[in-house]
DNA sequence: AGGGCGAGCCAC
DNA sequence: AAACGTGGCTCGCCCT
């Protein structure tokens, strides 16, 4: 148990007093209160600062109310302690606590480490790990704590549990970070961990900003797909039926299927002698399809009902009263890869279609800045693998599937078929997947002897690659692991004997380091970007895995784009030199490219 | 009633 | 049946 005692901040003397003390220290405990989640809704009521010692103060923001011109300026050494890049600020989901600083006390954070992303480094993927402050602590320093108050009411008089509480998580936090060094050390992950802290404030500002969707377009496009669905339905609820309404002599008793339900589908399609496999999945009833209408029918349905209940009303209800525009939750170590993964909602799979992405504009008087980096794993490849061909390709700026074509397929440059080219395209990406023959010939539709030939041919043509390939699925089952270009490591866990498993883990291995020098790439990018934003008025509002769209006043839109695209080259250049980087880069009103 | 899970499908 | 990687969302179904 740490000893800990609390002192209440209630005055602007006795602020002045704590941050002179806690300026001492190379780092404290940060933690806040919040009488909400949605920065936008609530108030930031407790600031926590801990110090070494295990004496925590905490700050009393209702004493220092924002309408109160001299109160407000008293908070000016706080600021400034928050700001500075001494003392480090220990913080546990640093996201969090950046939101509030940022948007009710009026500035940037400085100097952070974050518990729970060093946390998450630490377990490299292991996905069964859970990172909570209670879990982490109990992990790291055998102790327990008590989360009980953590969603108490924070808006009126505070208990002595409730200020205990808020004391006691500001001061696990310097000793969980001496431990998290340790294991940061001793596993090589200090660079990796310093490129996540470095892309904390950048991903709290995008999920400040937010993204505008026009309401009125998106109902629009739901009015045209609801109806078709409606249409659908009837219609395949008629030839449903048919079966059933034998002896029947009113066709209006007839009771509708529910057809989102596998169960009564079977039974309604048995009932009409549809020959059905062992399930209704759609690659099963594929091939049914041309001699059923009634399959080709439920098939359509499917898609359009898929479409109604994914991106239909419930994305409108994320849009922030408030601020009227949508503010997702970005996990900035999302996935074991290094991804960032979004929900509530997760817009980073907004469909591709025109009639969705138009959906997401730029507000009167803004445009958006859409860059994404052109081929980034293909580069990645060519960098890590030091591949000649690959290297060449890039370097001479010639078409790189174009040119792979012409290898595999032995034919001059400018003979190669669209198709040809097709071909090499989805082998160059399947290659960062691990893909097999068989995979490729499903996808292809060549014969498996062809698809085999093809890809002995590529392997053949890119040697280094083919080795590389090999040595890192081999690393990957030895070590049991796996790491990117950045440093970031990835535990794989497994049965040696368990022939499925050896193979997912070659195939992790493989890319693993390619997808996560990606994520490396893109974080560094967001880093360097809001250091070029900051004295402007754009922001980013979206992230997706190689793509970032910033929104910006329409008049300097075209210099923010050149700033986009610089700091996205910069972070790309800086950890894949065999290559050039690419980004495109395009102003619009729509989120379209 | 509500959590867990698989199926299906969206993004990259 | 399974199938190249990483995610999230929604549904029905199954279990408690």
């Amino acid at each position: 148990m740490i000893a800990s005692t609390y002192q209440l901040i209630n005055t602007a003397d006795e602020l002045r007093t704590a941050i002179a003390e806690l300026n001492q220290h190379p780092a404290v405990g940060f933690d806040t209160e919040t009488t909400s989640l949605d920065p936008y809704a609530g108030r930031l009521r407790l600031v926590q600062l801990a110090a070494p010692d295990g004496r925590v103060f905490v700050i009393d923001l209702d004493r220092f109310a924002a309408g109160d011109a001299h109160k407000a300026e008293s908070l000016a050494p706080l600021r400034a302690l928050l700001a500075a890049p001494r003392p480090v600020k220990v913080a546990h989901n640093a996201k969090f606590d950046a939101k509030w600083t940022k948007h009710q006390l009026g500035g940037e954070l400085g100097g952070l480490f974050d518990t729970l992303l060093a946390s998450q480094i630490v377990s490299a993927g292991e996905t069964d790990d859970r990172h909570g402050l209670d879990v982490v602590v109990a992990r790291y320093l055998d102790e327990t704590l008590d989360k009980a108050e953590r969603l108490s009411d924070w808006s009126g008089e505070l208990s002595a549990a409730q200020l205990e509480y808020a004391a006691r998580d500001a001061v696990v936090l310097l000793p969980l970070r001496e431990k998290l060094i340790e294991r940061l050390k001793r596993d090589a992950l200090l660079k990796c961990a310093a490129l996540e802290f470095d892309c904390v404030l950048p991903v709290a500002a995008l999920e400040l900003a937010g993204i505008f969707l026009d309401e009125h377009r998106w109902r629009e496009q739901l009015v045209r797909v609801e109806k078709r669905r409606a249409e659908l339905a009837r219609e395949l609820q008629a030839m449903l039926a048919e079966g059933a309404q034998q002896g029947m002599l009113f066709a209006e008793a007839r009771t509708d299927i529910n057809l989102d339900s596998h169960t009564q589908l079977t039974a309604a399609l048995k009932r009409l002698g549809v020959p059905l496999p062992d399930s209704t999945r759609n690659w099963k009833l594929q091939p049914l399809a041309k001699d059923y209408p009634v399959i080709a029918k439920l098939l359509e349905y499917r898609t359009v009902q898929k479409s109604l209940t994914s991106y239909g009303e419930n994305i409108l209800e994320e849009i922030n009263p408030v601020t009227k525009r949508i503010h997702a939750n970005f996990h900035q170590i999302g996935a074991p890869t290094g991804r960032m993964a979004c929900t509530s909602p997760n817009v980073q799979q907004i469909p591709h279609e025109y009639e969705y992405r138009r959906c997401f504009t730029a507000p009167p008087g803004r445009k958006l800045v859409i860059a994404d980096y052109s081929q980034i794993e293909l580069r990645i490849l060519a960098h890590v693998t030091e591949d000649q061909g690959f290297i060449e390709a890039f370097n001479s700026g010639a078409d790189l599937h174009r040119v792979t074509a012409a290898q595999v397929f032995n034919v001059p440059l400018e003979q190669v078929t669209k198709e040809q080219r097709d071909f090499a395209k989805r082998l160059n990406f399947g290659v960062v997947y691990g893909i097999g023959a068989q995979r490729f010939s499903m996808l292809t539709g060549l014969s498996l002897t062809e698809a085999e030939t093809i890809m002995a041919r590529y392997f053949q043509t890119y040697r280094a690659l083919d080795a590389w390939l090999r040595a890192a699925a081999q690393r990957a089952v030895r070590e049991r692991s796996a790491r990117t270009l950045s440093g970031r490591l990835a535990r794989f866990n497994f049965d040696p004997e368990d022939r499925q498993a050896v193979s997912l883990v070659q195939r992790n291995g493989k890319n693993m380091p390619i997808q996560g020098a990606s994520a490396d790439i893109l974080k560094r990018a967001l880093r360097l970007l809001h250091d070029k934003l900051r004295a402007t008025t754009a922001c980013v509002v979206n992230v997706i895995h190689d793509e970032i769209v910033v929104e910006a006043d329409a008049s300097v839109a075209a210099e923010i784009a050149k700033l986009v695209e610089d700091a996205m080259c910069a972070a790309g250049a800086e950890y894949v030199k065999k290559v050039p980087v690419k980004v495109e880069t395009q102003v619009a009103d729509e989120w379209v490219k």
